[in-house]
DNA sequence: ATTCTTGCAAACGGTTTGCACATAC
DNA sequence: GTATGTGCAAACCGTTTGCAAGAAT
């Protein structure tokens, strides 16, 4: 998981149908040697280091592509926007991938001890099991995955 | 929590240290009638048709005051951008409420089975765990919860 | 009377888009 | 040579902010 050569990174990149440029080789570099998950500026920034002359939309769209061919993960937001809820005590999402609705789905969070390792120094306030896939209304019309 | 009149939803934003306003209980109303975890613009087109005048900043700013009160919940998103991570495989993600840094949290998505009634209907594709609360370099300088 | 809230419009910030040029294959 | 990717700048959209007028206590 170190020793990776620039070799083997063009492999991955052509593993995954993708057309190579060193743009897109430095970008996934950068993230593969973060553990931060970075956002676009972060990555940006850092691959302007040694190519001062590429551009944030680059990034962004080599991002997207990368998500869509599943070679990176896009950890949050789980929604484009903001949304609501009068219901406060701790409970369960389901999200729609295709529509973006939103379900509860149990309020068992408090009695569910979620286990984990490698916890330590990090003080809990929250935490919330986010089920993503497709709704009742939605199920059969899915195209990816 | 059916048979809720005016006078018992003035006492909820009351109890909550809240003025009343019209906008107010029209806003809060439109969520708690609501299965749907609406977003600030869905809100806004449903409030308007009772009254056309009130302005969207209004309900930003109304949703933005319950929220803080602890009146109603924000579902999503977790991180105001959006964060990369150039590890696939499924795992739990801890995000700190202070300094937004986004650490793993363990690789038991996939053995540990999260079960939860009522999700007949939702074909489910990914399931995480947010853990939401302060990392070790922010603990102890946390002002709120 | 004072403080808080509203409405409006402008600003903001992250992200997307359109297009001409450059590069990969 | 053709299809695809890049850079730049403008557009976009959800959200926030500033301020004067209005309403709540």
């Amino acid at each position: 998981m170190e020793g990776k050569n620039d070799k083997d990174f063009i492999a991955t990149l052509r593993d995954h149908g993708l057309q190579v440029t060193y743009q897109r080789l430095a970008i996934y570099q950068a993230l593969y040697y973060t553990k931060n998950h970075p956002s676009a500026e972060v990555i940006y920034q850092q691959v302007r280091k040694r190519f001062p002359m590429i551009s944030l939309g680059t990034v962004y769209k080599t991002l997207e592509k990368f998500f869509e061919v599943g070679l990176i993960q896009k950890v949050s937001p789980i929604t484009e926007v903001a949304r609501y809820d009068a219901v406060t005590h701790p409970h369960h999402h389901m999200v729609c991938l295709e529509c973006q609705s939103i379900q509860d789905a149990g309020e068992y969070v408090g009695d569910q001890r979620i286990t984990l390792p490698a916890i330590e120094g990090f003080h809990v306030v929250r935490q919330q099991v986010v089920l993503q896939g497709y709704c009742k209304g939605c199920k059969g019309n899915n195209g990816d995955n």
